[in-house]
RNA sequence: UCCUGAGUAGCUCAGCGGUAGAGCGGGUGGCUGUUAACCACUAGGUCGUAGGUUCGAACCCUACCUCAGGAGCCA
């Protein structure tokens, strides 16, 4: 049996005679001749109230229609008398589905994010929560018609991956060795170490150097100890990797990118982002308005350090060119002196990791980052270096192996192109777009250090 | 990993040296087209754990655990 959900219920404009909604209960009110249920089933924010005559052969079940019980309803869709809603179902019957108790831990009141962290498995069925993920759902699917609309191709890169993407950070290792066993890496399953895949960018730039324009978004994994509300082990990424794409065109994409997502937000998210306006973050529509509206800023790295040095605020880390930004740096680009998100571009080379392009003035690289306020860098990206014998004198100040990278430089011994790429931490997105500060609260089931419940 | 702060009823919190409290949630009863419903009664606690100080510790001290905020690393 399949029943239509209480999202498109909601959306009728007439009454509809003899409808069957199933749902969760949210809450029940008694009341002289009739009781009140209040139904969810996800399919919106909304709930549905339900009114249920104490004389339906059925109200003996009333009592037990507990907070968090599931249950279906058949009965009229009619109009409300009541103020707070335009429809409501008349019931004819209430079954129970499913019975819950007094131990149910979900309140209508408001619950502490930490609180609900604790119980990750009924959380989805709070306002907040449930409103995170169909939010975090409809942005995966604008993530795929932004790249699609413009013809790029996704491209499942391996989760599992003996190269490393040098300068992303620590790495899970995977294998099938016994715990403390002292046999070679020839020996493992795949006769080599491997990790969890960290980025899947050397393997897009092989796919660019093919198809042009590609796109990944999947799993990827950090061992780092980051403590930090910012930080996961297991996170979502979006790589996009175009052929004949210089730094310009690369910032260009990146920052249609987020207005797109943000475009879909408000056409998709409407009723989500009231909520995160009015419950979490009160300034998150303006914010996110205004980021719409206005171009993003740009300023080199050169540019940012001379700006944050005039700007006369004294800094916990000093600002010194050849330094990286620090979190407070960003802070102050982002949040005080452009008010909006800036990208910042050339940085030190010796800040950053071997396959970027060398610029002409020698000592710095076509990188760039995307700082919004709020949470800081959400992308990070360059143009590659596609010259040969430039890739393998950085290559060799890394320190390391041409062996292993023999595959790489082929790219650029055959064929070689200008090509760039950034990656989009998808957590991070969408903490900017429903104002959540804490990341483990955009993932359905965090991974972070010493935690991988469920 | 470092710094700071916090752990009291199922949840959110008050109490901060002298008999353990409220609201919500649960139970019972009442009222009512209610909508964070309302009113009354009721059950529910080794005050994070282990030590210490004190006549007496939820409260002061020490260690540990957990959580949060900030930092580093990054997306």
């Amino acid at each position: 049996m399949v029943t239509p959900n209480i999202r498109s219920l909601l959306a009728s404009k007439e009454p509809v005679q003899d409808v069957t909604v199933q749902g969760w209960v949210r809450t029940r009110r008694d009341s002289k001749a009739c009781t009140f249920i209040e139904l969810n089933d996800g399919s919106c924010l909304r709930g549905l109230q339900v009114v249920a005559d104490n004389a339906l052969a059925c109200a003996e079940l009333y009592p037990k229609i507990l907070t968090g019980a599931s249950v279906r309803v058949t009965g009229d869709l009619v109009a409300s008398p009541g103020g707070k809603q335009a429809f409501e179902v008349l019931a004819k019957n209430v079954e129970i589905v499913g019975e819950s108790d007094g131990t149910y831990v979900l309140q209508k009141k408001g619950h502490t994010p930490e609180f609900l962290r604790s119980i990750s498995h009924l959380r989805p069925r709070t306002n907040l929560l449930g409103s995170v993920f169909r939010v975090r759902s409809r942005m995966a699917f604008a993530i795929h018609k932004f790249f699609q609309e413009q013809d790029f191709f996704y491209v499942h890169t391996p989760i599992i991956t003996s190269s490393d993407c040098e300068g992303a950070g620590e790495m899970f290792r995977v294998t099938t060795l016994p715990q403390g066993s002292a046999a070679k890496p020839e020996e493992d399953f795949f006769g080599k170490p491997t990790f969890l895949t960290v980025s899947g960018q050397l393997q897009g730039e092989v796919f660019a150097c093919a198809l042009s324009k590609i796109y990944t978004f999947g799993p990827t994994f950090r061992a780092e100890n980051s403590n930090t509300a910012r930080h996961a082990a297991e996170f979502w990424m979006i790589e996009p990797e175009m052929a004949f794409y210089d730094l310009e065109a690369d910032m260009g994409l990146a920052e249609a990118n987020v207005k797109y997502l943000l475009k879909a937000l408000f056409e998709t998210c409407g009723e989500e982002l009231e909520f995160f306006n009015k419950f979490v973050d009160t300034g998150l529509i303006a914010r996110l308005q205004h980021t719409l509206d206005k171009p993003f800023q740009r300023v080199s790295y050169t540019d940012a350090v001379d700006l944050l040095i005039k700007s006369g605020r004294k800094f916990e880390y000093p600002v010194e060119w050849g330094q990286n930004l620090q979190s407070e740096h960003e802070r102050f680009l982002a949040e005080e002196h452009f008010q909006s998100p800036v990208t910042v571009f050339n940085y030190p080379r010796s800040l950053k990791p071997f396959y970027m392009r060398q610029n002409d003035d020698g000592r710095t690289v076509a990188a760039m980052d995307v700082l919004v306020p709020g949470i800081g860098e959400i992308i990070g990206g360059s143009q590659r270096e596609e010259r040969l014998d430039l890739l393998e004198q950085a290559m060799a100040a890394h320190g390391l192996s041409e062996e292993n990278y023999r595959w790489y430089a082929d790219l650029r011994r055959f064929g070689t192109v200008p090509h760039a790429g950034f990656g989009m931490g998808f957590e991070r997105f969408l903490m900017f777009a429903t104002g959540v500060s804490n990341i483990r609260d955009v993932i359905p089931f965090a991974r972070t250090p010493g935690h991988a419940e469920f």
